[in-house]
Parts: structure tokens; sequence; C-alpha cells
DNA sequence: TGTTTAATGTTCATGTTTGAACTATTATGT
DNA sequence: ACATAATAGTTCAAACATGAACATTAAACA
């Protein structure tokens, strides 16, 4: 009745992409624990790596950059405004829009934090020559932008 | 004060591997939203996959390979016996253990999952060589190993 | 053998993530 | 202008993951 397909582990995409979850997974899990000393999950690492770079983004926007609901915004942000490393001030022009900015605080904390991540990630692609890495980054760009429209 | 460091986005190593990390989010995220319609979560998916491939399994074995803490088995699997699709049967040898197998059912709905998860990959990485994909995958199965001692 | 140490799985309290319903504000269309 | 749509953020309940403490069984070793 069930007719043996060609099973999923004989296609290298396949095989091969298990690896690129499993590392993410790995590296993710490796970074929460290196992470703990500063007391920041790396959901909070994200939140002040795109507000570092994008200062004045508005939570609707943050969100959808951490490709994550908008709830989850509403219930993360709490805790860093409390702890003084962001924070959030009403657009004058729209008064529905909080617009997020990083203090001094955050930025310092982000620092160090940022020094944790990179030499995690340092270390996970010392294996690689700098041309390999740049040609997983493209394919990664790529795979993003193919799934955003699916 | 605050010394103007090397920032991480000019290292391509990180810019790099943020990209593998949101390119993993997408699949995942689109996975959970293309599996919904049988009912299963990826990480119910991983769980079925795994019987598959290693019948017999211990929980602790199954959680060690999803790189996650025992007890999420134990709350993960009730639900998936509960609809007949494994079995949770004692060792003879050592009664602490509870080995794992794939039902009937089990399987068929791993199967018609796969292809869902297949199409997916497929999609994803339709843009690379197949030489590329290989050494994408060589790479993270180093970063796995890498971290595993970290 | 008997005692200590380790391993397996469960329970429970805690913290996170999610999506749907809600409020307030702005945009659109007539 | 007015009614309708859409948007930003919040609230809340449910699902989920986590780690510590626990019970049971097995292994180590005295």
């Amino acid at each position: 009745m069930n007719i043996k397909q060609e099973l999923p582990w004989d296609n290298p995409r396949f095989r091969n992409w298990v690896a690129v979850a499993r590392a993410c997974h790995v590296l993710e899990r490796t970074l929460a624990v290196k992470l703990a000393p500063l007391d920041l999950k790396p959901a909070q690492l994200d939140v002040l790596m795109n507000l570092y770079r994008h200062p004045g983004m508005s939570q609707h926007d943050l969100a959808r950059r951490l490709l994550v609901g908008r709830s989850n915004i509403t219930m993360l942000l709490p805790q860093l405004e409390a702890r003084g490393l962001l924070r959030r001030e009403g657009d004058q022009n729209d008064k529905r829009v909080l617009r997020l900015t990083l203090t001094e605080a955050g930025t310092e904390l982000l620092m160090q934090a940022l020094k944790v991540h990179m030499a995690l990630i340092e270390k996970a692609m010392s294996q690689s020559t700098p041309e390999q890495c740049d040609m997983i980054g493209e394919q990664m760009r790529k795979i993003a932008d193919v799934l955003k429209e699916a």
C-alpha cells in the first residue's frame, strides 16, 4: 500500500539543510550559555543589535526584522527598558508608534555581548576559508529572499 | 571613554553567519505554516524523523539528538502517543528506559510531512549548485562538531 | 553483599512565544 | 465631513521549552 518513495535522506539538499539547521541550533544554544553572565538572552541581544543599527525603529518594524509577532516585542521590551538599556518615545507625527533607541548603558552592554557573540562565530567558522564563508552567506541570503515570497 | 572598536558587521564571518541564522529562522517559520494542515509542529516532525531513522531509541537518546532537555521529550511524546503515531515500550534489560518506535500511522504521517519539508527545502536551495550545496553541508557539519566541545 | 554514584524518565514552577481580540490612531473612499 | 479600512501597540490565555528537584533502577566499588 505504501510505495517506498525516494527517501529525503538520500537527497543531498535535504541532508545538507539538516546540517545547517543543526549548526544553527547548536550555536544558538551555546550563545545562550555564554551570554548568561551578562544576564542576556539571544532574543534580547537581537533586539539590541537591531536598535543599534536602526535607531528610531518602531516596534512593528522591529518585530518584522526579528521575524516575530508584535506581541512578542511588547512582552520583551519592558524588561530591557526597566534595565535602562533602551528608551521608548512616542512619535510626534504618528501617535500610534513608539520609537526605540538604545541608551548609553544599552550600547555598552551590547558591545560586551557582541564580543561574546563574535568570538563564538569566529570559532565556529574558523574552519572555512573566506571564499567559502562568503559563498555561504550569499546562498543564505538568497534562501531568505526566496522564502519571503512563499 | 568608549573606544570605537571594529564593529562585527564589518566582519564577513559575522555578517555571513547572521545570514545563516536568518535563513534558518525563515525556513522554520515557513515550515510551521506548511505543516499546520497536518496538525504537526516542526518539533514534532523532528521527533518522527528521528524515530524513523533510529527505531527503538530511548527518550534520553532522542533528547540528545534533538539538542533538547529530557523533560521536553516527556512533555512532547504523550501528545504523539495519544494520536497513535508512536509507541513507548519499557526495555526488558533496563527497566529505566522506554524504547520508542513509530506506528504505521506515524510512518504514514511522517511521509506526508516529509513531502512538505522536502518541497520547501528544494525550493529554498534551488539557487545553489550541487557543489555549493555540498560545501555548505560540509562546513555546517564542521561547525556543529567544533561547537560540541565548546 | 551493601553502599554510593550515576542514569532514565517525570513533575513542577518559571519564563517565552504565539495568535486572537481589543483600543487608539491614521488613511482611504464616498 | 463621515464612514470604513488599515495600522501600531497592548492584553490575555494557551502552548511550549527549560532546568531543578525527585523517584526508580542500574552500575561501581568497598
